[in-house]
RNA sequence: GGCCCCAUCGUCUAGUCUGGCCUAGGACACCAGGUUUUCAUCCUGGCAACAGGGGUUCGAAUCCCCUUGGGGUCACCA
């Protein structure tokens, strides 16, 4: 079943909008198979619409790649011996291949227009008949289709799909998938402004590109007996196919917008670690084996094996993305958090210390999730205070102010910051009969305006002596 | 609707190819305890699945068939 060549897989985008969720895993298990195979990963752009095309989706696209750690061995910003690595920049090689299909009869001139063949499709659709194209041109004689032609009739090309004929698929995923050809349609092959569809160019340039191996979404599994009949009718090599399992959304359909962010970039945006993101996009729809959920590149790269991808689709589970996130920011060491987390702080409009952040991250780690957990946690400790409904209750309550100017007087001297703060307060609390709770939570709220949060012995040491004595003071006076 | 793909806890999955080690394992979520000054972290425990029906077999989550359910696709988009 496996193919002997050289293992050389491509991730084949359009730059028609940012990089999806769906496309990143896609790439990523391309990129994985390469790397743990010894093979080439490869970079193609499908510009060959147009219309949409946007050198801005290129450039994220290639950002968010990269971002991903998923590096390319030929492509664009890569050399290699098989370029152009733009298709747009290819159609020398279309062009051949067109003609050599026209003189071979393989492919014809359909002059069929598009409003035509949308009225056919939409009285099939009333009919609830089955549309099939339109094959009255399919056996016009070649001298009547260039005259035609040379009448200046405006036309596509389609590709003559041979009858009665049986397509096997060698797919490593889902074993031999067969497809009967009278199940195919005649399909565009060049449209009528000459520029080459997608499943023509992207079967050619497979073949020229020497690709072992085309792993890409299940959505392109019908396209797949095009362009293996494609290939066979230029008498090209046929790589070996790996349809991966959609992404769904919540409601069980394939991911949309409807149901939350759908491109990489917006994950990037909002403060997820890389790695976490890399380790959950593997998750959907693969496992190393029965126990192990976090793990490295290096782990996946030693263990990666496209029948280990699962067949069918996986739900895009937010609590779980969260989660994993969590699990590597607290796995992660102060200083690179500090790095990491330093463009959000900056964004929020925090202009820190590196020890003061240093400090904050320490105090944060535990609670964040997402990079941006540690600039919207800061907000009560860098910035000015505010208080919260709870807050503000706990702090009415009776005997607090004596509590708090009993604490204020203790940090006023001493050492700071203070190491033993817990000992102190609970000194106070048995002094004045009461848990200690009654003390630290008032005391909390003082300090962070808030009930929850980090240990106070941090937040003293982010504040720092001045502003933990007003915070006390100011504080006090609401009571 | 035609064609194609798929089907194990609510979710992601292990086990399926190569039937017996499966009384179906892990993780997220959820619930309950514990640690903790609070929240979070952390620890312990709990809940929870082989879609249904027929075969084959000494034995089926695993092989075969049917049904049901879900998804993809049916463009001069990719």
């Amino acid at each position: 079943m496996t193919n002997d060549r050289p293992v050389r897989v491509r991730f084949a985008p359009s730059p028609t909008g940012m990089l999806h969720i769906g496309g990143a895993r896609t790439a990523l298990f391309n990129w994985a198979f390469a790397r743990s195979n010894g093979g080439k990963f490869i970079l193609r752009i499908e510009d060959t619409d147009t219309e949409r095309n946007s050198d801005e989706s290129l450039q994220s696209i290639l950002e968010s790649m990269k971002w991903l750690g998923l590096d390319w061995d030929e492509g664009p910003q890569a050399e290699g011996d098989f370029g152009p690595y733009y298709q747009s920049q290819r159609v020398d090689m279309y062009q051949a291949a067109i003609e050599k299909g026209m003189g071979e009869g393989w492919l014809y001139r359909c002059f069929a227009t598009a409003d035509e063949l949308e009225s056919q499709r939409e009285e099939a659709r009333s009919n609830k008949v089955n549309w099939q194209h339109d094959a009255r041109w399919r056996e016009l004689s070649a001298n009547e289709s260039q005259a035609k032609a040379d009448a200046g009739d405006a036309f596509v090309i389609r590709f003559r799909v041979p009858v009665g004929e049986c397509v096997v698929i060698k797919d490593h995923i889902r074993g031999e998938v067969k497809f009967a050809s009278d199940e195919v349609e005649d399909w565009v092959a060049v449209r009528s402004n000459g520029m080459p569809t997608y499943n023509f160019v992207c079967a050619i340039d497979d073949s020229e590109m020497q690709i072992s191996h085309v792993i890409r979404g299940e959505e392109h599994l019908v396209n797949t007996p095009k362009q293996v009949m494609l290939c066979q009718a230029l008498d090209m090599p046929v790589p070996d196919f790996a349809h991966v399992p959609l992404i769904l959304g919540s409601d069980g359909k394939k991911l949309s917008k409807r149901t939350g962010d759908t491109a990489l970039g917006d994950y990037i945006k909002s403060g997820h670690p890389d790695d976490a993101l890399f380790n959950f996009l593997c998750l959907l729809g693969f496992a190393i084996d029965d126990k192990t959920t976090v793990f490295s590149r290096d782990e996946l790269l030693q263990n990666f094996e496209l029948k280990k991808i699962s067949k069918g689709g996986a739900l895009f589970d937010t609590d779980k993305l969260n989660w994993i996130c969590g699990e590597y920011i607290r796995n992660t060491s102060v200083d690179d958090l500090c790095t990491a987390v330093a463009p959000f702080m900056v964004a929020a409009g925090y202009q820190l210390a590196p020890e003061l952040l240093a400090k904050l991250v320490t105090a944060l780690q535990p609670r964040a999730n997402l990079y941006s957990h540690f600039s919207e946690q800061a907000a009560g400790l860098v910035s000015e205070v505010t208080y919260d409904e709870k807050a503000k209750k706990e702090l009415s309550k009776e005997g607090v102010l004596q509590y708090l100017e009993l604490v204020a007087a203790q940090l006023q001297d001493g050492e700071w910051p203070p190491t033993d703060f817990f000992d102190l307060v609970k000194q106070i609390a048995s002094d004045n009969e009461v848990g200690v709770g009654k003390v630290m939570k008032p005391l909390r709220c003082a300090l962070t305006g808030a009930l929850g949060g980090p240990e106070l012995a941090d937040v003293l040491n982010i504040l720092g002596r001045e502003q933990s004595i007003s915070r006390l003071a100011k504080a006090g006076q609401l009571v």
